[in-house]
DNA sequence: ACCTTTGTTGAGCGATCATTCAACAAAGGT
DNA sequence: ACCTTTGTTGAATGATCGCTCAACAAAGGT
């Protein structure tokens, strides 16, 4: 799965599997068939261990929960060893390869990024029922704006941008977008 | 261009090369002296026809300056013939793919990042001038988040978003960055 | 007419790619 | 102990990759 998120698919040899699984090229074509299905379950896997994971802890558990956004964003650039180069988002990077892949990657990353909208999704909902967002805030409008916001990061993650830049981005974008108090706010 | 920026690098192959400029690999190779330096050309090629011409369009030449801002991030998603699947853009895909090229890429790619951004700061600045924009907005500052959500709508360009969806998300997130009202408001 | 220059051609090169498969090893049931 | 099952191995395969180069054609100067 690491292999695949930092090289991508095209990118990706049968031997850089070998050499990051530990498994021979027969073994994995017993275990996934071909490279495509090794993708496929590469990228479901990264879905529900890094994706789901993310969206759990920083959107869904977090009181208020306006406050996850933020940390949100900030652990695709902040969470990086020191000086490697980041890898960025194993969907976004598959969002722009997909259309060159037979017939895989495709639902995988609608599947991931659904994730990801309707976790912003419901993190809004729940800022409503709070009283953190206005009840009138368009919360499917503000998720779809957010995931192209969070997929624009994540390309300039990608690229290298320095972390100090990226970390103006969503500090002045976030607040911008869902409005720009992001703590106490009277209802009418 | 066109075939790198629809299949990227990796999925080019000379013979897709031969095809689309009706020259032979021999003479490829007399003009440019490696794939990558035809790469590297075409990305040239793009920045100046393709990015810096939309720059100059919808950006430079636009009367109020905050006008163009829409129909700028619009033109990624609405020029496309029809049903044809949209290719994005290159510089997007390009700053995904770039950490795996040798020593290409990465330079081309920054400097058509860098003519967008400063092409939006251009923009706002003038927008500042005509009062059409507060004087205290962080034009910097915004052309920053401006790239960052324009990268992130290509992403969903080249993924294959529906165009309805596109729309919404610029109409409602870019007046929600550089400010509510788009037209006429006081300075103090 | 001849030579030089400039550009084109496309078969062919070695390297690498994804994939296969006959041989082998380990484990479990009986 | 033996057989069956299950998984592993890694060399071999054909295809495709980026790239080269000797042969060829066109054009221009003299």
């Amino acid at each position: 799965m690491a292999v695949f998120r930092r090289k991508g698919f095209a990118h990706t040899s049968v031997q850089d599997l070998q050499e990051a699984t530990g498994l021979h090229p027969g073994s994995l074509y017993k275990a996934y068939g071909s490279k495509e299905g090794l993708f496929t379950a590469a990228l479901a896997a990264y879905n529900e261990q890094v994706a789901a994971r993310r969206v759990q802890f920083h959107l869904d558990e977090t009181d208020p929960p306006l406050r996850g956004l933020h940390t949100f964003f900030a652990s695709t650039f902040s969470d990086s060893d020191s000086e490697e180069a980041n890898p960025g988002c194993l969907l976004t990077n598959t969002a722009i390869e997909a259309p060159m892949l037979p017939g895989i990657g495709r639902d995988g990353v609608a599947a991931g990024l659904e994730l990801i909208e309707t976790g912003f999704r419901r993190m809004l909902e729940r800022a409503v029922a709070t009283g953190d967002l206005a009840p009138t805030a368009p919360t499917d409008q503000l998720a779809a704006e957010l995931l192209a916001l969070y997929q624009g990061v994540l390309v300039l993650v990608r690229f290298g941008t320095p972390t100090v830049k990226l970390a103006d981005i969503v500090a002045n974008a976030l607040p911008a977008i869902v409005g720009p108090t992001p703590r106490g706010q009277g209802a009418p």
